[in-house]
RNA sequence: CGGGAUGUAGCGUAGCCCGGUUAUCGCGCCUGGUUUGGGACCAGGAGGUCGCAAGUUCGAAUCUUGCCAUCCCGACCA
């Protein structure tokens, strides 16, 4: 059939494209690099983030909006971070352009309209945040500051994957200022938990909580906090990243507050940040080679209704008994849609629906209405059952928890069974080409012999898992001691 | 930016090697009708800068050169 998608195991960067346009979340543009998202796609964006708004919310932070551009001299004042970013940075340089004299209908850059200083499209908000937080802060009474923005970015990468890489995404930024050290490690810790518990309990994408090593680590971080996740095909995909900041940007912008007891000191930092990133993660976690498989919690339609009938007076009765089922679903707090379009039979919304990954399906026809049934159909086990018309949400709503349920733990025993400790370098070496997933392995803690293993193997490390077990072993590599296990794994 | 592949209608394609009327077929789309429990059928219809540009030729989708775009694999990265 024309809208077929390639399977996992032929191709599965191929299945994960076709996946992407054929159930209508995205598409590609003109602009190299960049996506377009489609109404379904940023339907599917749009339940992420009202979610993760709430929780950010009940976390005490509020919403604020930064500019795009960043002025070059602030963009370089924190050195790491600028440092960091400078290779993918999109530059304005001029702010005019006009009629080519040479070539007509055509528009050339005015070279008289440059700017006297450019202007960084930002790949981050650090630099012009904190240059702007300089303004608010100057006793203790004026911290905390706990603000987050829903921003568009740009990063110029090499190469994009639709969603996972593109050169501008959509995301959400936190940036925090603090009076002291403590407070600044904790938002930081909390926000990472809040990641953690809306990935595994709304997304159905279970994680594992680490932090980055010092190679890893977000230019100008003291230390990057991360939630891992692991896709269908053994790659690692980082789902979210929390940087305690330390010092660094308040003393490059000189934020500096005054204490309780007459003392002046830098503001502490940390940020925080989860991109539209999520969608390729989630549609990678769950999704198998008939369309995708979106967990019930963010599904943009949570349940389908389709009409079976022969003839006008029965599809009149079925619209008569679905409209009652609607609204009562409605009422239950269920995002149902009746699709009753004439242009495509039954068979052909089955699959289309499956490929949209709508959780719930339900079928209604003649025979149905003479027994006060329906035939549900879950997208996840594609099993399906005759269900009674009366109580009918509160099966749904079991149904659909069953689901998220369903999908989370199938989702958590593949990432389980793909955490394998690794000993001797032949056996880890092996067990990343064949079994794939996170290898847990001794490593000596040096940046040169983590640079070593990613040139020979291309696996890098993801995370030291927090809450690790601490034991004594020797280096996967050099057979140096170390004292915990690191997860190691290829990634995205 | 290196390596590989591919560009023909909205999508998928035949034709290209060996140049020759009006560019093939399927899906989708439009109109009318019959249908509807797993991707319907009949009849009629619309839809094309053959990626772009030069060149060779009486004649180019087809040959030559250059360019562009996209995808895949790397390096870089969320």
């Amino acid at each position: 059939m024309s809208k077929a998608i390639t399977s996992r195991q032929q191709d599965y960067s191929q299945w994960y494209n076709d996946l992407i346009i054929k159930s209508g979340l995205a598409d590609y543009s003109s602009v190299r690099g960049c996506m377009v998202i489609k109404p379904y796609g940023f339907a599917l964006w749009e339940n992420m983030q009202r979610q993760l708004d709430k929780m950010f919310k009940e976390t005490g932070h509020q919403n604020a909006y930064f500019p795009l551009f960043v002025p070059k001299s602030l963009f370089e004042a924190e050195e790491k971070n600028a440092e960091g970013f400078a290779k993918e940075c999109a530059i304005v340089t001029h702010y005019r352009l006009k009629n080519d004299p040479d070539n007509k209908g055509k528009l050339i850059v005015d070279p008289e309209a440059r700017l006297e200083e450019e202007l960084v499209i930002r790949p981050t908000s650090e630099a012009i945040i904190w240059n702007t937080y300089k303004n608010w802060i100057q006793s203790y009474r004026d911290l905390p500051i706990l603000i987050n923005q829903w921003a568009n970015v740009v990063r110029w990468e090499m190469r994009t994957r639709l969603f996972l890489r593109t050169t501008e995404f959509l995301w959400q930024e936190g940036h925090t200022a603090h009076a002291t050290q403590q407070e600044a490690i904790d938002e930081t810790i909390q926000m990472l938990h809040v990641y953690a518990d809306f990935a595994e309990q709304y997304m159905a994408v279970p994680v594992i909580k680490g932090v980055k090593t010092e190679n890893e680590r977000f230019a100008g971080a003291v230390e990057t906090y991360c939630i891992e996740a692991l896709m269908q095909d053994g790659k690692a995909l980082q789902a979210g990243t929390s940087h305690f900041l330390g010092q660094n940007f308040a003393k490059a912008f000189d934020v500096k507050f005054t204490d309780k007891d007459n003392t002046l000191d830098y503001v502490w930092a940390s940020s925080w940040g989860v991109s539209t990133r999520l969608i390729g993660g989630l549609v990678m976690a769950h999704s198998d080679d008939d369309g995708l498989v979106l967990p019930p919690k963010l599904a943009p339609i949570q349940v389908v209704i389709v009409p079976i009938y022969k003839g006008e007076e029965q599809k009149l009765k079925i619209d008569e008994k679905v409209q009652v089922l609607v609204q009562e679903l409605k009422a239950a707090g269920i995002s149902v849609k009746y699709d009753d379009s004439d242009n495509s039979r039954p068979g052909w919304k089955f699959a289309e629906y499956e490929m949209k990954g709508v959780p719930v399906r339900i079928a209604i026809g003649a025979r149905d209405l003479e027994n006060n049934v329906v035939e549900v159909a879950r997208r996840d086990t594609k099993e399906k059952q005759s269900i009674s018309i009366d109580g009918l949400s509160a099966t749904i709503i079991r149904l659909l928890n069953d689901i998220q349920d369903k999908i989370y733990k199938k989702a958590t025993a593949y990432r389980d069974e793909h955490i394998t400790p690794a000993n001797q370098w032949d056996e880890f070496v092996q067990l990343l080409d064949t079994k794939t997933g996170f290898i847990a392995a001794h490593w000596d803690g040096t940046g040169e012999t983590e640079e070593k293993i990613k040139e020979l193997t291309k696996a890098t490390i993801r995370c030291i898992p927090l809450n690790n077990t601490m034991e004594n072993g020797t280096c996967i590599l050099t057979g140096k001691p170390s004292t915990q296990r690191v997860l190691f794994a290829r990634a995205y």
